[in-house]
DNA sequence: TTGTATGCGTTATCAT
DNA sequence: ATGATAACGCATACAA
């Protein structure tokens, strides 16, 4: 057990100067080749590295971008990381990950540890606890040290910084107009309650999708869940008083909430109602029926953040004041659940 | 845009010497109560907090340990994580994340950074291809250098260290016996390829059981997946070729695919072949049959893998240079995939 | 009770 | 061409 090379050791060990080895290893033409060479020889050898914390202290740069997340089950989050990662790998950035599991002090705790030397800059989706309680100081206190942060999927208006958003009232749009074009007259939307952003904007784009085509809207139709644990069972009571032939479900979740409830109910999808839900996860790939659903490319969207955020870090003199906010559109996916007399296959 | 407090700018701001607004703010009583008080309401007024990369440097201890995975889209993984962070949080410990996503390169890359400076040790399920190329070049280096390192889930025999694994053979066993109970004679496997050692084991299991119940062993009803992206086809190949009445398959992928390749065949499930698989993921538990499976305890396995990792830290004068391995047993939980006769509901 | 000095590992500046 | 020194932010042994 060797404790770590360190310049200083590398320097008694050689019996030079701790700042000539520095430069050396640096290749610095201050240093004469010879001992340039040595010096590396040696340092390969006994595989220096240097500390980053040390370097980090110094250079007043970690060269890392905190993600902070709500979850990591939904698959989008998952997509978006690996986006970010290439990105920042790219440019040189390493990434952190923390979760928030949709818990406003853990987002508040993460954010401060990451924020006190750990990080250069954030890249985030705010909890759903967040969103509901309204409070953002802890965004506000990042930004006014001087941080830039990037916001992403569930942004919230009040803060100033870059964004990137899917466009989700515009993808939801495109999911009920799909189900209006294959027939359906009666469409429900199962939908989150309205304080978490996207769902919200989700049931906008049901909306305008009905009036563009003159349907209705009959706001039975219209279920919010609260309580996503019970989410099940207010689904399936949903489904057995309102008939429906099409549902536009804000999430994998809930669309197949909503197709076990509708089996339950002696009814087949797509043969007797279509559904289609949001976000190209494995569920939606691989369940039976396979779901039609709104992507979001999620990578494109990390992608976006990195380079929003790590533009900001590197023309942090040049100080740009303007925020953008960056859209990403969504695609249709057509798939089972919304094949009419078709033979299910992959 | 204010940069950041430090204690230096508070002993200015204060007119007295740094070390006694460090120790005031660490409650010395070196310091009187009086500048004690005045030093701690200034700093709670302008939020002070200490900058973690210095303490980092001056204890030689990050406090945060790092966590890498092989993916994160196996809900498996996620549930680790969310173990490894709650026990890691309760000790002080932050915890970041970092993805191999499989490749060799990007694990030994990710730990050499984290090696640097930012982590104290290392909790770790190997990448694919580590397993495949047989390197562990970069796990020893980092043991060597007294970093200890908690291996889990995908672990290799050559290292030494704390070691938290599955019981695969066992959970195998378990769930092919389950199948037997049920009265299934032809039963095949799903698996992985033998160089990843949970498919490897897991096989084993399978062998096990059936021989236990003196049902002779068809090699032909071993279907090891070597490329996973055209498992799909190859499931649905080797279904359309073989007879069978139950299937255990080893992820949660592979058990979908199947009921799928079944259905291709008009075969149903339950009804005319069972079906069980490994982890109970979301997947597991909202397809439609919902599936039989076995549950790897993920949060139980972080959370022993953190206990371990941080006992070995913070032992580390009392250096025991004993190492165990924890197993982590499984339990089958039965669902409609395996259900006869009955009404599929939730 | 308070302040000074030193060091954690690095690099940049300024000697020699 | 090489070396000494200061600084990044903090904690601590020691001096006053």
């Amino acid at each position: 057990m060797k404790p770590k090379l360190t310049l200083k050791q590398i320097a008694r060990e050689l019996d030079v100067a701790v700042s000539t080895v520095s430069k050396a290893l640096r290749d610095s033409d201050e240093i004469s080749v010879d001992t340039r060479q040595k010096i590396k020889a040696f340092a390969k050898l006994y595989n220096y590295k240097p500390n980053n914390i040390a370097l980090s202290l110094k250079n007043r740069k970690t060269m890392t971008i905190g993600v902070i997340i709500p979850e990591i089950i939904h698959h989008f989050f998952t997509t978006v990381i690996s986006g970010i990662e290439q990105v920042a790998n790219k440019r040189g950035y390493n990434v952190i990950i923390c979760l928030s599991n949709n818990s406003f002090d853990k987002e508040v705790i993460n954010m401060e540890m990451l924020a006190n030397g750990s990080t250069d800059g954030f890249i985030l989706s705010v909890a759903k606890e967040t969103q509901q309680k309204g409070d953002y100081q802890h965004l506000t206190e990042v930004i006014n040290q001087g941080m830039p942060i990037v916001l992403f999927d569930r942004v919230v208006d009040e803060i100033e910084c870059d964004k990137v958003i899917i466009n989700d009232r515009e993808g939801a749009r495109k999911a009920v107009q799909h189900l209006v074009d294959i027939g359906c007259k009666k469409i429900a939307i199962i939908t989150t309650v309205d304080y978490v952003s996207v769902g919200k904007l989700r049931t906008v784009g049901y909306r305008q999708a009905l009036e563009k085509n003159s349907i209705p809207i009959d706001e039975n139709l219209i279920l919010k869940i609260e309580d996503v644990e019970n989410s099940d069972e207010e689904i399936n009571r949903f489904l057995f008083r309102n008939d429906v032939d099409g549902i536009f479900a804000v999430n994998e979740q809930f669309s197949v909430s909503a197709i076990r409830g509708l089996n339950n109910r002696g009814l087949k999808v797509p043969e007797d109602v279509s559904v289609v839900g949001f976000t190209n996860g494995e569920l939606s790939k691989r369940f039976i029926p396979s779901l039609t659903t709104v992507s979001q490319h999620g990578a494109q969207m990390g992608a976006k953040a990195a380079n929003l955020l790590i533009d900001k870090l590197e023309n942090a003199v040049a100080g740009e004041e303007k925020y953008t906010t960056e859209i990403i559109e969504t695609s249709l996916i057509e798939r089972e659940s919304t094949l009419l007399n078709l033979p299910l296959k992959i």
